[in-house]
DNA sequence: TCATTGAGTTTATTTTATGAACCTATTAGT
DNA sequence: ACTAATAGGTTCATAAAATAAACTCAATGA
């Protein structure tokens, strides 16, 4: 299977990798939530190839997480700015840098702090339920489609019918 | 910049994305939850080459993502199963799950339904602060590395000095 | 004996990424 | 006026990676 038909499959992770899922996208997006706008800005922090950065930005915009817009006239120059749905994949990028603080920080602790201002602390991303607001692990869930319930990570010992939609 | 070199950036994004960030990672470990573990299995689900997919579960297994077993003798035969490192990117599989749900959802919904046992709904993934629990949105956080504040989110009108850590 | 399954590996071809140079418009410096 | 620099790309030759198909090996089943 070529990669780009992956956007016509039946399954919402396919279809956003098939926007965001190769392998500079989410960088550019680090990018953008960092505060870098400017396409040379971007360029030259990720040291990407200029062709692979314009291409990404172009599918970006025809998906509408960034915005190109005009920041002066004489010449005209462009910035980008994630859109709202841009602002949307924040939870993405939080659960990749919380996995990578997880399993790859250093002595030195975790190169960025993220800091939650409502409640004054240092905070990493933590995965709840949108219904009861607790947290919520793979065990503790099931997923249907077609009506069947899928337990994959639990040990085989464990999979005594429990978990079963 | 090569990919590779990603992985040696002081970014728990890039060191991230150095083992699950390439265009078919992430679905092989769409499919390892949802309960494939067999090398044919996935292949056949995905239809990703052979190569690729060997060449993905090779790199997973060296990095303890998944785990290789055998499950027969004679001849030997192998599956993979996600490691409690595999695991932890739960989080990461729902956010992406959530945004393409969010944006690019059909008129008959959702194609996959995650339910929360523990509190019997059916639920989306909702990202909280590890600190006070509460719902986490970029417009309230700030970020910090080499003591600098960043909110590139906000519209230029609102950056008045509020979320500078 | 021949076909099939599973887990890959090998190889030829196609696709994608890289790096360097180039283009256009404008301002700044000498 | 000439030159260099900046920004936002595009073009092009080369290198790297992905794809599809065929092949390997060990065993089982018809």
């Amino acid at each position: 299977m070529k990669w780009q038909e992956l956007a016509s499959q039946e399954c919402s992770i396919a279809r956003t990798l098939a926007v965001i899922g190769d392998r500079w996208t989410l960088m550019i997006l680090r990018d953008l939530f960092l505060g870098a706008s400017r396409f040379e800005e971007i360029q030259r922090s990720l040291n990407i190839s200029r062709t692979v950065l314009a291409e990404r930005l172009n599918l970006l915009e025809t998906e509408g997480v960034v915005r190109r817009l005009a920041y002066q006239q004489k010449p005209t120059r462009y910035k980008y700015k994630l859109t709202p749905k841009g602002i949307d994949l924040y939870p993405v990028l939080m659960a990749l840098v919380h996995w990578g603080d997880q399993h790859y920080a250093t002595e030195v602790g975790p190169p960025v702090i993220h800091h939650h201002q409502r409640c004054g602390h240092d905070f990493s991303a933590m995965l709840t339920c949108s219904e009861c607001g607790e947290p919520v692990s793979p065990y503790e869930t099931t997923v249907r489609f077609a009506s069947e319930a899928i337990t994959a990570w639990l040990p085989d010992t464990d999979r005594s019918g429990m978990n079963r939609g």
